[in-house]
DNA sequence: TTTGGAGCTTAATCTGGATCAACAATCAAT
DNA sequence: ATTGATTGTTGATCCAGATTAAGCTCCAAA
């Protein structure tokens, strides 16, 4: 079953409507008034290994608000915490800003992925959080989700995991940052889109890069002029094809090589 | 109260006992028979938050193994997940190695730190993690961890603490490989050290390093060579003073202003 | 007390990616 | 359609930190 797609969410007016975030044969995550029980994304997001009853009780607590446009943010750095969020549709990405101003792009997000977890320690988020593009998402009230995981060990438990998961993530980028070179990065962040695009039922090797090259940079610790001189270094070998926001890769195993020959 | 010595744990053959990881009023950390109740450390470690009766339950749960010495693996990448550990004494370090044989540092543990966690979700460690010198732990079964928390609202809201915590500090790692120079990471990871000893009621100026110069270079994505030179040039410009693992901050405020300065 | 190896430092040279600069393409707003 | 702003590309130059190489210090084991 790969998309159908009815609506925007791509940008290229229409063109090509590559990984517009849309459901199929579930209800439209753009849509507020869907229930964790029908969204097409249950079984990646918070409900996992959660029975129908148990997601009732989930849905009770879940915030389905407004849709979020492009540059909106969900929060601001040292906004004081008080829910993480799932992306229902559409990106968003995470930053922090320098003294001097700069931002630095810690993550981005894409549907049934969890934001916000940054600021479960210290009550404040560390990062400030931004749709990419026309965008939706669920509000989980952090100490109801403490209450009702107290209520729900499988919810406790996959909560556990979800934050587990967050950490073995975030030490491989440590890994990927310490000793990876400009190619094996970019190679590496690539293929870290295709799998997640392939997550969510959608093209591992064709998908539209709802970031900048600039957010590219700023995550990969390289600078835009780099990343897209990588982007056509990469083209150049027949690996990947790249267009504007619209991506290609040609060659998947041979980026994988690129990226464990390191 | 700051810290009287009493044996070893410091290398220099008893020269300057510098973070000797050894108790005051309490009692000592090598020791196999120390409860939760009685650990120096409780108020930094688990048992946070938890009564007198909630600490005893975790008593239950902790296993206190023998000591390991410099060298001993506490569980190796791939092997599969099955606790998480706590710090009673001495320090340890975490890696991952690379494709071809070289090994990635991915962190450093001292006194009341939790490590494992990286196994959480995918059931396996991520990591390998050896110590660093003579050390003692508490292992923490993970599924006994869970059970617990969920008949205790207040582990189960700490525990998610503790993990957060971990996912901040992993994402500030991440914004200081993607951006700072070679100085900068040097005193932001000094700094570092210096609030995490300060943390266990060690002096925050003064202390040993528990780990080699390449561990470090590994751990900030440098060189042996640049942390050498990096450590020379700092105590040029009086900063700090450095003696083989003796290591001084004689102006922290001035390496604060050179992290932030970025 | 020697010896060997691990750990550390310093210096000389090299290079991957940053910086600087100019321009092109795309898009949103009029 | 035109304009200006944002985003992306490409080339020339530069430099922070890697690499290479050599010697030094410390200490554990013979």
């Amino acid at each position: 079953m790969s998309s159908v797609n009815t609506d925007g969410g791509s940008r290229g007016s229409g063109r090509i409507p590559l990984n517009a975030a849309t459901a199929v044969d579930k209800a439209c995550p753009h849509n507020v008034n869907i229930s964790c029980a029908s969204c097409r994304l249950n079984e990646l997001c918070l409900p996992i290994a959660l029975s129908k009853a148990e997601i009732h009780q989930l849905d009770e607590i879940v915030q389905r608000n407004r849709p979020y446009k492009k540059g909106d943010h969900l929060y601001r750095q040292s906004d004081e915490f008080k829910s993480v969020y799932a992306v229902r549709s559409g990106s968003f990405k995470s930053y922090v800003l320098g003294t001097s101003g700069q931002s630095r792009v810690t993550g981005f997000f894409l549907p049934g992925e969890i934001m916000g977890m940054d600021g479960i320690a210290s009550k404040d988020y560390a990062n400030s959080t931004v749709a990419l593009e026309h965008a939706s998402i669920c509000e989980i009230p952090f100490f109801q989700l403490e209450k009702l995981s107290h209520q729900l060990p499988n919810l406790q438990h996959h909560f556990f995991a979800i934050m587990g998961n967050e950490i073995a993530k975030d030490q491989q980028i440590h890994t990927l940052l310490s000793s990876y070179t400009a190619e094996e990065r970019t190679a590496s962040f690539l293929l870290g889109l295709s799998s997640r695009y392939s997550r969510v039922s959608l093209s591992p090797t064709r998908f539209l890069l709802p970031m900048t090259r600039s957010d590219i940079g700023e995550y990969l610790g390289l600078t835009v002029e780099t990343v897209s001189r990588i982007f056509t270094a990469l083209q150049r070998k027949g690996l990947i094809k790249v267009r504007n926001r619209e991506v290609d890769l040609l060659e998947i195993d041979t980026l994988r090589a690129i990226v464990t020959t390191n």
